[in-house]
DNA sequence: TCTGGGGTCCTAGGACCC
DNA sequence: TCTGGGGTCCTAGGACCC
């Protein structure tokens, strides 16, 4: 019988700092950042990080710090006061003021990630990467993966981590991922469940359609509007009904996953699609009057990307923008080159030509570059005309097929100064 | 005091090729 | 020459997830 395991470690960032700080236990502290500035003018004001343990209201020059920053994470003690994670930290420290925060140690983060994932992988190989704190583990075919439904792997799992990393988790077992997902938040933390196909009804009918995997705010918010509230409701409806509301693909979709059916298997490794890098303002720009703190943002970005896909060993042939306004409102503009490649010049010449057919009137808040259509740079031939382009080799016709109008690409004098 | 950064997948129209 | 259909690529936007 088909046995599948999620498990995701207890409030992850903040254990870790927890791990390293174990004076804070039991007090509310939340971790932010996303900003690598406001982790290095935190640790740049601080340099000693037991000077850090002030809570939010002491500290005057918050603001300066957290700037746009949202919360990684929080402790339980901290998600008393209705801080969660994706909140943004000002927001936070209002409501909990008595709070400390921490800025996100990535490199520390991915240690324990690399660790826990390995000592699953001793005992189960047949693992599923779902991100750093994440994975799914297919119990099938592991000596004792069945016993009590995959409760007692559950339990040789969790304790060989805690072994190894101090941390915490949570494990579902169910026939499936979807349900095994969602059985891993019955017991939090530290906690096990256990879901079979029997108990489709008593367990899963009863919890709202947000809980599914997949169902978001837009979707839970028109099935709200239908009247639908719980997956056992949305059990009830005919396929066709919610084709007709949601298209075929996801109306489908929706009574497979109200019925707890999916086959997705358990995908050991995958390639990556694409790689980007982004960056939100300090303050909002203008691309006329702060041009030069632009360009060099947007240089500074390609340069990232080309290195990331350097050191990764792969070379994109699509290359496109980002912009995000002052008002929220995202812009996307890509073009496909005749190769690929990884090189930053030529990254940041066609993501150049990308801002040119952008509006940019308003003001923006975030610019991102971004690389598709990748391929692995080893698998790429050694003939320049069709392998890696870099500045000195690149063709003159080098985009791969204009399918965009003249008249979207400005070319105004000013658009032409700019980029 | 609004709302990070890095991803995946899907849709849909038009171009283009056979 | 006309007509149509299928398949794939390119681009833009959007939903969703961690």
């Amino acid at each position: 019988m088909r046995r599948i395991a999620h498990l995701d470690m207890d409030a992850f960032f903040a254990s870790i700092e927890l791990l390293r700080y174990p004076q804070l236990k039991g007090l509310p502290v939340v971790i932010g950042g996303g900003r690598r500035k406001v982790d290095d003018a935190l640790l740049t004001a601080q340099p000693e990080r037991d000077l850090r343990f002030i809570p939010v209201a002491d500290f005057p020059l918050l603001k300066d710090y957290v700037g746009r920053g949202v919360i990684t994470t929080a402790t339980y003690a901290a998600r008393q006061f209705g801080v969660g994670s994706a909140m943004g930290m000002m927001k936070a420290a209002k409501l909990c003021p008595q709070a400390i925060v921490l800025p996100v140690d990535f490199d520390e983060v991915r240690k324990y990630s690399r660790l826990f994932k390995s000592t699953i992988v001793e005992i189960a190989p047949q693992m599923e990467d779902r991100g750093v704190d994440e994975v799914y583990i297919d119990f099938t075919d592991v000596p004792g993966g069945q016993r009590e439904g995959g409760r007692v792997l559950a339990r040789l799992i969790q304790k060989a981590i805690t072994e190894a990393t101090g941390l915490t988790c949570s494990v579902g077992v169910a026939p499936n991922k979807l349900l095994a997902k969602m059985a891993s938040e019955f017991n939090k933390p530290n906690g096990i469940s256990v879901v079979h196909e029997t108990d489709l009804q008593n367990k899963i009918w009863p919890l709202t359609c947000r809980k599914i995997n997949g169902i978001g705010p837009k979707a839970d918010e028109k099935l709200q509007a239908l009247g639908i509230h719980t997956i056992g409701e949305l059990a009830v409806l005919t396929p066709e009904f919610l084709i007709r509301h949601f298209g075929k693909a996801t109306g489908a979709w929706m009574h497979e996953v109200a019925w707890g059916r999916d086959e997705r298997p358990v995908v050991t490794s995958s390639e990556p699609v694409s790689m980007s890098r982004e960056t939100t303002f300090a303050r909002d720009l203008h691309a006329v009057r702060d041009r030069a703190e632009l360009g060099n943002i947007f240089t500074g970005l390609c340069i990232k990307l080309a290195h990331d896909l350097a050191s990764k060993g792969y070379a994109a042939k699509t290359i496109g923008i980002k912009l995000r306004y002052d008002d929220f409102k995202i812009a996307t503009r890509d073009q496909t080159l005749v190769g690929h490649t990884h090189d930053a010049a030529v990254i940041r010449q066609t993501a150049g030509q990308c801002l040119k057919r952008v509006p940019l009137g308003k003001k923006l808040r975030l610019l991102g570059v971004r690389a598709g259509t990748l391929e692995k740079t080893e698998n790429l031939p050694e003939n320049p005309e069709k392998g890696i382009f870099n500045a000195s080799n690149m063709p003159d016709a080098y985009i791969k097929r204009s399918l965009i109008a003249p008249e979207n690409i400005a070319n105004d004098a000013l658009t032409r100064q700019l980029f």
